[in-house]
RNA sequence: GGGCGGUUAGCUCAGCGGGAGAGCACUGCGCUUACAACGCAGGGGUCGGCGGUUCGAACCCGUCACCGCCCA
């Protein structure tokens, strides 16, 4: 009942928010008085959980706070659509796979939940499909943010598959190119063999992965043996060194002298590697082309020619033993082997080159069972492999100082992130590798040219004007070439990859700013005020958007940086899909109303993870109902009521006045639920149980002083709540209106507006006596309406003083016919002494 | 292995140099003219262990243990 009751009140807020542009920007007010939110485009892959609600919630607190604080506030709406998640869902949803080599299907109509086959479709229809699945999943995320309560301008809002963001996205990166910070690479890179792409360090997590040490042994060049540890014998072919710890003394004299593959015979040298552990097997390693970052670096130092063994589908490749850069003693023989393992997987081929190397002897003892860390992709289920491939990458490594610099001049809210953050950028090891194989993207704006003998020219780049961005170098062709030189001698190609999501949703900032084309927008809208963001992405969007404003102008992205904490199962596990913990917030919306689960969010602090306790949802319920039906006593007393003239009625005042303080100042530290512990905790406490009760009799009697100090309470505890509880208090604020006014348009309360009153301790001399009376009736099991025919208060004059101010109130709440007062200065405090008198007939029964 | 958090009542969490707290759960009482989806009251904790600083430590320092996260 009372919950389709407060469903009525949302759904007309709602409504009255959005007549009346309640939370509409201006653009005619200054930077100086705006407050700019960079808010997080939500992936949109079909789901919202829990989560998301606790940290857009807390977005939303800070910026309702800031508009009753007068600021004049740009809060967008983004949505992160392009990316894996979309392509995979449209892949799951239509049952189909892209395939780039196909031509445009204009008719194509699939089914949504197809079953059957699954379809192969072109690139064009593909994008189109990841469109429309894209945009019913935003008027769904959409509705849930309304209903939350998220004060977003709608009219800001942008997706970053859209043309604006395609636009900036490209724009940007073309200015990067320009300056030198962008460059095309053939290089070792991170490489899913499911997905078919590239990914970047910030995509890769490390897992814990069974694994054996096999000791292989190596002939010396000359006479002797070496035996190696590795846990990845597939890779032999693609040795090209072995290493040992320069300190250990086993294998010094071999430094610098050649050792002999097995089965492949190449000649490798040995190598002084401090990244060789000597007491991980025998202390000997493979450096191969590439088994890890490590080889990678070994590699670069070594300047040989890279062994590609591994393929982009995961397979081994054939390998010309005896050409080139493979070298071996014994080409037949190696040519042999390796025949026996190309086209294998990597772990078929792991188990096959066991068998081959122990049949030549060459396996020394029994494998040795191991734990070892596996990188993955975040999203991918089989382990990254180093491929040589061309790929577009941003310059990182040679700005790390500059980067934590620039970290330094951002507020992280709490500061512990800002060591997060610090430690990502000294930790990185490679540069921002932006391009991805995918299709649904913001297309890479670049062409290369082809040369005379049909072959592509990677160094001959050519690039849109600016003029006609957004540009998409597969359908579109470059300015002073048509479209028939597509693909032919003296000709172009279009760069076939799409950025990966990062390298747009860096640019939130200047996305909605205006920029680079309105800069008097950009003026005012950048660098933005509040960045809000989970820590879990402090390496990739934090740190990429760092990186993105550092390379363009030098500026910081935002001058605070809030980072909400997760939300975790009872188990205190992260909630996650494939986990299937995940608790989705449409029930508890409806179950308990968006103010509750408002509440739920506020009451944790910035960064702290917190376990999922529905039972807060309930608190925050009750609160909403003990707001209502407070404010129902308060507003149905006739009359505005007067100046507070009564001691008790001042004190309250006064007692509001340090509240507000000490809320704003709460608020001011950006610790929502600091300001919603004080105010729920007076709200509850010094109002509802105490004041409301002691001020009932004069009310009832229609008491100026008393009816006035419940209104001005009232109405400034209302506007505490309003960040918080958004739909209540706008209820409240306006009951008994007739034109409504929005709370949150309101000004923010301070001390300064209440009427001067002090707070000498007769409220809690009050509260302290009526407290122990209320305990007496407690204990003596009766009701709080059995008179008590005298009540003994001893204590200090100086307090009994102070509670003779409000003795008439204690009378009357709790039915004192008579007090006597018994003057104690050696008393701690007041006591009370009860003697109960006999229970009145109950009229009502 | 390095870094960062955390460990406070049965549960979820506040407090961060001078009284050990809130909500829920539990117990008792009470339909008192806003509220029984409520009110009033009560029980329950050597604030992870051990050292140290201090007149005084949940709070500061050191150390250990366990949990979580980030990174190798």
């Amino acid at each position: 009942m009372r919950n389709r009751n407060m469903k009525e009140i949302e759904q007309r807020w709602r409504t009255f928010w959005e007549e009346q542009g309640t939370y509409r920007y201006d653009p005619s007010r200054g930077r100086d008085e705006t407050f700019v939110v960079d808010t997080p485009p939500l992936t949109v892959s079909g789901s919202l959980h829990i989560g998301h609600v606790f940290s857009f919630t807390h977005t939303d607190l800070i910026t309702r706070y800031k508009r009753m604080r007068g600021f004049n506030i740009f809060y967008p709406m983004g949505w992160d659509d392009n990316g894996l998640p979309t392509e995979r869902r449209v892949q799951n949803v239509y049952n189909v796979r892209c395939d780039p080599s196909l031509s445009y299907d204009p008719g194509l109509k699939l089914e949504f939940g197809r079953e059957g086959e699954t379809i192969a479709v072109s690139r064009r229809n593909f994008i189109e499909l990841c469109d429309g699945v894209v945009k019913e999943d935003e008027t769904k995320f959409k509705e849930a943010w309304q209903q939350l309560g998220l004060s977003v301008d709608w009219n800001h809002t942008y997706a970053t598959i859209d043309e604006h963001c395609r636009y900036v996205s490209q724009y940007s990166f073309l200015g990067v190119l320009e300056k030198g910070e962008a460059e095309l690479r053939e290089a070792p890179t991170m490489w899913d063999i499911d997905f078919q792409s590239a990914v970047a360090q910030a995509e890769v997590e490390d897992r814990e992965r069974d694994g054996e040490f096999h000791n292989i042994r190596f002939d010396l060049e000359g006479s002797g043996e070496v035996v190696v540890a590795t846990t990845r014998p597939e890779l032999l072919p693609a040795c090209i060194a072995v290493a040992a710890h320069p300190e250990d003394e086993r294998y010094r004299a071999l430094i610098g002298t050649t050792a002999i593959t097995p089965l492949f015979k190449a000649p490798v040298p040995i190598v002084a590697d401090e990244n060789a552990d000597p007491t991980k097997g025998t202390g000997v390693l493979m450096i191969c082309t590439f088994g890890d970052t490590a080889d990678v670096e070994k590699w670069r130092e070594l300047g040989v020619p890279a062994r590609e063994v591994i393929g982009r589908d995961g397979r081994i490749k054939s390998a010309p033993w005896g050409e080139d850069h493979w070298e071996s003693t014994d080409s037949d023989s190696a040519r042999t082997a390796h025949d026996k393992l190309a086209g294998l997987f990597v772990n078929q081929a792991r188990r096959e080159i066991v068998g081959l190397l122990s049949d030549a002897g060459a396996i020394v003892g029994e494998p040795e069972k191991t734990r070892r860390m596996v990188k993955f992709f975040e999203k991918g289920d089989r382990p990254l492999e180093f491929v040589v491939s061309r790929q577009w990458f941003i310059n990182v490594m040679d700005k790390k100082d500059q980067l934590i610099e620039q970290g330094r001049k951002i507020e992280w809210r709490p500061d512990m992130f800002r060591k997060r953050y610090e430690d990502w950028v000294a930790g990185l090891n490679q540069d921002w590798s932006v391009a991805r194989q995918r299709f649904f993207g913001v297309p890479i704006p670049a062409w290369y040219g082809i040369d005379a003998d049909g072959a592509v020219d990677y160094s001959n780049i050519i690039l849109p004007r600016k003029e006609d961005l957004p540009v998409d170098p597969s359908a579109e062709t470059p300015h002073g070439f048509t479209e028939d030189q597509r693909g032919a001698p003296g000709g172009f190609v279009g760069d076939p990859d799409v950025f990966d999501t990062w390298a747009t949703s860096s640019l939130t900032p200047v996305i909605t700013s205006g920029w680079p084309d309105d800069t008097e927008r950009h003026r005012n809208l950048y660098p933005t005020d509040l960045r809000p963001q989970a820590h879990d992405i402090i390496r990739t969007w934090a740190f990429t958007t760092i990186t993105r404003a550092y390379l363009e102008d030098g500026s910081i992205p935002w001058r605070n940086a809030a980072i909400s904490g997760w939300i975790l199962d009872p188990d205190r596990k992260k909630m996650s899909k494939s986990k299937g913990n995940v608790v989705v917030p449409t029930q508890p919306l409806e179950e308990f109303g968006a103010d509750a689960v408002r509440y739920w969010s506020a009451s944790a602090r910035l960064g702290v993870d917190t376990a999922f306790d529905p039972k807060v949802f309930k608190e925050g319920k009750r609160l909403v109902t003990k707001m209502r039906n407070a404010a129902r006593l308060v507003q149905s007393f006739e009359g505005s009521g007067g100046e507070p003239t009564q001691p008790l009625d001042r004190a309250l005042i006064a007692r509001l006045g340090v509240l507000v303080e000490n809320v704003t100042e709460s608020w001011e530290n950006w610790d929502h639920a600091g300001a919603l512990a004080a105010t729920e905790s007076w709200f509850w406490g010094d109002f509802c149980d105490n004041y409301l009760e002691l001020s009932k009799a004069r009310s009832y009697a229609g008491d100026p002083s008393a009816i006035g100090t419940l209104r001005t309470a009232l109405d400034v505890v209302v506007r505490l709540f309003a960040p918080i509880l958004p739909y209540i208090t706008e209820e409240i604020y306006n009951a008994g209106r007739d034109e409504p006014i929005s709370v949150h348009r309101a000004p923010w309360p301070s001390a300064a507006e209440l009427p001067a009153a002090e707070d000498e301790g007769a409220f809690d001399a009050g509260v302290a006596v009526l407290t122990q009376i209320r305990k007496a009736k407690s204990e003596a099991k009766v009701s709080l309406r059995v008179p008590v025919e005298r009540a003994v208060v001893r204590g200090p004059k100086e307090q009994l003083d102070l509670f003779a101010l409000v003795q008439e109130e204690v009378a009357s709440t709790v039915n004192v016919q008579r007090f006597e007062f018994v003057s104690d200065d050696e008393a701690d405090g007041l006591a009370v002494t009860v003697e109960l008198g006999q229970p009145e007939p109950n009229p009502k029964r």
